[in-house]
DNA sequence: CTCCAAATGCAAATGTTTTGCATTTGCATT
DNA sequence: AATGCAAATGCAAAACATTTGCATTTGGAG
């Protein structure tokens, strides 16, 4: 089994040979109560407040790892230079972006199935995923926008 | 008018308050004819080959200014961490990436129009446009692949 | 409890992108 | 065509994000 879903932390990383440490654990569980995808400061930064002594080289391995194990994906294709990371998980969803305060939301539903199979035959790559942003304004920054 | 389309640079250049400079020129040129999204890099390496002695900061700051004036879109591809750089066209496609061998290779057809709106009503954002990036195994590395 | 490979912390190295500053260039104006 | 000035450029250094080397610590198998 592939994904992070319901299961708990241990018998995740014991079913993909990884050890289970502090660390992973508490990177883990930050994955899994964000609603975005996360950069790798931001999870170091997090478990510096909480407690937690972690190294930026160690948030780096750590998510190295996940992705070797398929547990996580880079997400973004984003404009700033930084690498977010996200659960890889089967019920699969996109990112809207607001283009001015930089807030993200998740959008369930996709609807490329139908696309990728079209692609496939006129491409004849044999299609593994895709990766869709959408970009606008929020409903907040369309209101202060209006306001000038 | 955005977009470059069939217009002569000078004119285009003009158009954008820029000044017309034998860089922003070359820079313009290489993106025409590139068939996929071009690192900095890239266009700095072609640019020394043509003779042409540019810096790679001023690559940079030409691809800035043309971003500014919506000439240019950045599509970086998540894999590596390089940004990519390409003419922003009223056309508009997408890539289709080889996970293997990392050929990229463009999609016409976008089937998002539909998909952008009833997210828009989901979600009051006001959709200004999407990126999508498909990655799968190109014809010549499934070939490889499949011999192993 | 012991032991060893795997995981970690820290500092230094890398690779990409940005910036400061002195010099050059495009182009509007004489 | 010559002049002046803001904008553009080159080069070196700085700023970031990410990776790596190496000495130390730790999880968990035996």
């Amino acid at each position: 089994m592939n994904c992070v879903d319901n299961k708990n932390n241990k018998e995740l990383f014991v079913s993909k040979g990884l050890k289970n440490t502090k660390n992973r654990n508490h990177v883990l569980e930050l994955l899994k109560e964000a609603e975005v995808p996360l950069t790798a400061e931001v999870i170091y930064l997090k478990l510096k407040v909480l407690d937690t002594n972690i190294s930026l080289s160690t948030v780096y391995r750590i998510l190295e790892v996940f992705i070797a194990k398929d547990l996580v994906v880079k997400s973004s294709l984003s404009e700033d230079n930084k690498t977010r990371y996200e659960l890889h998980k089967d019920e699969h969803s996109h990112h809207l972006v607001c283009v001015n305060c930089k807030k993200i939301q998740a959008v369930f539903h996709c609807p490329l199935e139908a696309y990728e199979k079209a692609v496939e035959k006129e491409t004849e790559f044999n299609i593994t995923g895709h990766k869709l942003e959408i970009y606008g304004y929020c409903p907040e920054c369309q209101r202060i926008i209006e306001k000038h």
